[in-house]
DNA sequence: CTGGATCCGATGGGATACTG
DNA sequence: CAGTATCCCATCGGATCCAG
């Protein structure tokens, strides 16, 4: 089978490309979460898109969905071993957003 | 004035999020490039992405455009210096996408 | 508590035609 | 050569309601 392989850059801005993919996995780095602790760490986000970018994320191998059998019913959401070798990258993306946001600022302010 | 400063990660798929951008500051790493040379390089692009991503990048200040009045016209796109911090962090990128890649297309060959 | 289903507006991007 | 303008469709994301 051919695989016409997208361009590696794209990759990543696929699977943290999402509206709030990057809070998600953000707050899963400090430590595992469950389904209402990330609605309430990030407000602002839909249950259906937060939903929706979990499983996004889980199919991509990032995160792992551990299903509690109990009742009321307990959601827990890690990073995967693979998952974790995101970190680096984030940081590397997030040094540079941030002076970019910087520099955006004095910009604006001059 | 107060910035409510966006995400440092999303900061920088908004400047990489478009369907081309990627590619587009690819080429330029290499050298500046002139508008036809980035159809020719990118031959599925159309002419409207391509004219709306320059713009963008370039107002990002990770671009330069100059125009060259001369008859046709000629217009060159080059990375600035500022845009050239951007590479290291493609090169982080890349390297990860690669690898998922990789890893997907094992995945589906098992 | 953790979702699924549905509807709807906003946005992104493609195709085509036209222009200095 | 290097765009601009317009129309159109697909996808994304928000709001709401329903369910195990």
């Amino acid at each position: 089978m051919i695989h016409t392989r997208e361009c590696p850059i794209e990759t990543v801005i696929n699977v943290l490309g999402g509206k709030w993919k990057p809070m998600i996995y953000w707050h899963l780095i400090e430590s595992t979460k469950r389904f209402s602790d990330l609605e309430r760490l990030i407000p602002a986000v839909s249950q259906k898109m937060l939903t929706q970018h979990l499983r996004d994320l889980e199919k991509e191998g990032l995160i792992v969905r551990t299903i509690h059998p109990v009742v009321p019913p307990k959601v827990e959401y890690a990073l995967s071993d693979y998952g974790k070798t995101l970190i680096p990258v984030l940081e590397v993306m997030c040094a540079w957003g941030e002076n970019h946001n910087e520099r955006k600022s004095e910009e604006s302010a001059s």
